[in-house]
DNA sequence: CTGTTAGCGCGTTCAG
DNA sequence: CTGAACGCGCTAACAG
């Protein structure tokens, strides 16, 4: 892609000097590299070989300039060192890679100033749409309309309902994991989640307490609220256990089910047959290296990315749409609900 | 950004609107915008009045292709799913966010012919530079010289010695790992590791090797190569316990260790009292969840993308670098090395 | 102080 | 079939 000229610096290969080497205007070089008609079979292959031999890469920029399209979109993350984050990139880096996008990636790190520096330099590369990932799934604040191109909100879904926005149904995940307890046998369940705060929480709660009413079943004992984490899930466990019986326990995430998990095993109760043990995100590193394995919810976050960016390069080709779009997540049957699986 | 033409569409707002709408030519809306001297303090007020009443984002592609800098960088990995491209990538968002460039994020696979066409991609929207993560610390084919901007790898070092690699220097790692539990009173100690074929695996045992030797003493037993798994960990850490006896157990990664302290509380040894347990790589869910909580050597995955990035960005200004540069790792002292910690 | 001119690298008319 | 000319949005050099 380089060549030398005569100063000795090193200088990038440009299209006109392909049409040079190969005795032809920048016009026909240009017509000849990009497989259009109009050229004769032998002037094509003439060029095409000097390009291959400079190297030549064309500037993507230069072209974008007259498309007015640049071939790129933003993703703008708020939690790039979590783990939701991260495979709704890969999702979308997924989608995108198949065509030919290309991904800016900038971390916000939650701060609303950050988020506005990174958008402003996104959008002076005039990126043709941007994808926002949320640290929660608690609506955030819309990037307003007054943004150039398309944006589609991830994870977090925007407070503005006007706008597109992809979510994970934690809802939904509350009832199928309630569901596959039944379906397996439990019928005394209890709930131990994470912080209060977090509509997640929350949500799947409400998603669980639905489909045991169904049932014509209850809860037993409250939702046990605490942290995202492993301790709370062994402090937590020891409380349900001192309580009413229970034959299975809900966790809020595959973190704390692992607290419960190792509480349950101090106690020389065995799962799944005294008591079965279900979490949600199919978190590989926990659900694998538990015993016995672990039955989870997976959000299927991949998939999430992956929608985000069909949706955000339909409003680019002039499709948009708007409202908020749940993923429907799926249960992982593993060993902490049924034994040998 | 953008305003309504006659036709209804909505059209990116343009240097020239600013200036057409200032009363001035395009060259001085240019120069009073850009802070530049020569214009007159009015002017430059009336020009930034209408450029933030339009909400104009000046063309960072157009500047790109004058000043023949894009202001971007490449960043391209190849497991991006791991725990070390994130962190590495994220320490390169934050070098490069810093000043004002903006980072295209690719991810190969580990597949070399995606890595190439990425690559194509890459050179195509004229990085100034570009960083390769690799997913082992095995060395990997070099991209050649013939790329037209400056390289620096991550990770995995290039094998070509004139390439700039930045890397972890697990030799060390080991060696600080055998150094603390040395220090904190321990003698008997054996090695339970991961994938025989990773370079990560030989690295560590042999700088754990050498600092035993200099203290004038033997690792217990082999070392027990495996896998990078809990369930490895849980195994090895029995045949240990029923070999020579031990006073610590040093293992190849965070997820082997939280395995062995698993078996030690199976089997009631007392950690670490009976026996002292070391990890590596400081994988927060697997240090902070165990119980106690897991002495581990941090590689500082994040100050090498850091540094990844400062040594591309002197290279991009004209001092480039070459050679394999590793980071000093950390060890972080918790419970399962010191009592209380 | 301000406006005019000349490109950056490319694709796309439209004459030859 | 081929080539000269124009323009994308912007800045640097000069002319007024």
């Amino acid at each position: 892609m380089t060549s030398q000229d005569g100063s000795g610096r090193t200088r990038t290969v440009t299209l006109r000097d392909v049409a040079q080497l190969a005795g032809v205007s920048v016009a026909t070089a240009s017509k000849a590299l990009n497989g259009r008609a109009d050229v004769r079979p032998e002037t094509r292959r003439r060029v095409e070989e000097v390009a291959g031999r400079l190297a030549f890469t064309p500037n993507t920029l230069a072209k974008a300039m007259l498309a007015g399209q640049t071939g790129t979109v933003g993703l703008l993350t708020n939690d790039l060192v979590g783990r939701f984050s991260l495979p709704i990139l890969m999702g979308a880096e997924d989608a995108s890679g198949a065509g030919r996008m290309s991904v800016f990636l900038c971390d916000a790190r939650g701060d609303a100033i950050r988020e506005r520096y990174h958008l402003r330099a996104l959008l002076g590369r005039r990126v043709d749409g941007i994808i926002v990932v949320g640290s929660e799934t608690d609506p955030r604040p819309s990037l307003g309309h007054h943004v150039p191109v398309p944006v589609v909100y991830a994870y977090a879904p925007s407070d503005d309902p006007t706008d597109a926005s992809v979510v994970p149904d934690n809802v939904r995940a509350g009832t199928l994991a309630v569901e596959h307890l039944l379906l397996t046998g439990h019928q005394r369940i209890a709930h131990i989640s994470g912080d209060v705060t977090y509509a997640a929480a929350q949500d799947r709660a409400r998603g669980a307490d639905a489909a045991l009413q169904a049932a014509g079943l209850q809860r037993v004992g409250p939702v046990r609220f605490g942290s995202w984490t492993e301790s709370w899930g062994r402090l937590a466990a020891g409380v349900v256990l001192d309580g009413d019986p229970v034959d299975a326990i809900l966790c809020g995430s595959d973190q704390i089910a692992r607290g419960v998990l190792d509480t349950l095993r101090d106690r020389g109760v065995d799962v799944p047959g005294d008591v079965a043990v279900m979490g949600f995100d199919n978190w590989e590193a926990m659900v694998s290296g538990s015993r016995p394995s672990l039955t989870t919810v997976d959000m299927r976050f991949e998939a999430m990315g992956r929608r985000a960016a069909e949706l955000l390069f339909a409003a680019i080709e002039g499709r948009p749409s708007s409202g908020i779009e749940a993923i429907e997540p799926r249960v992982v049957v593993r060993g902490s609900t049924v034994a040998g699986a």
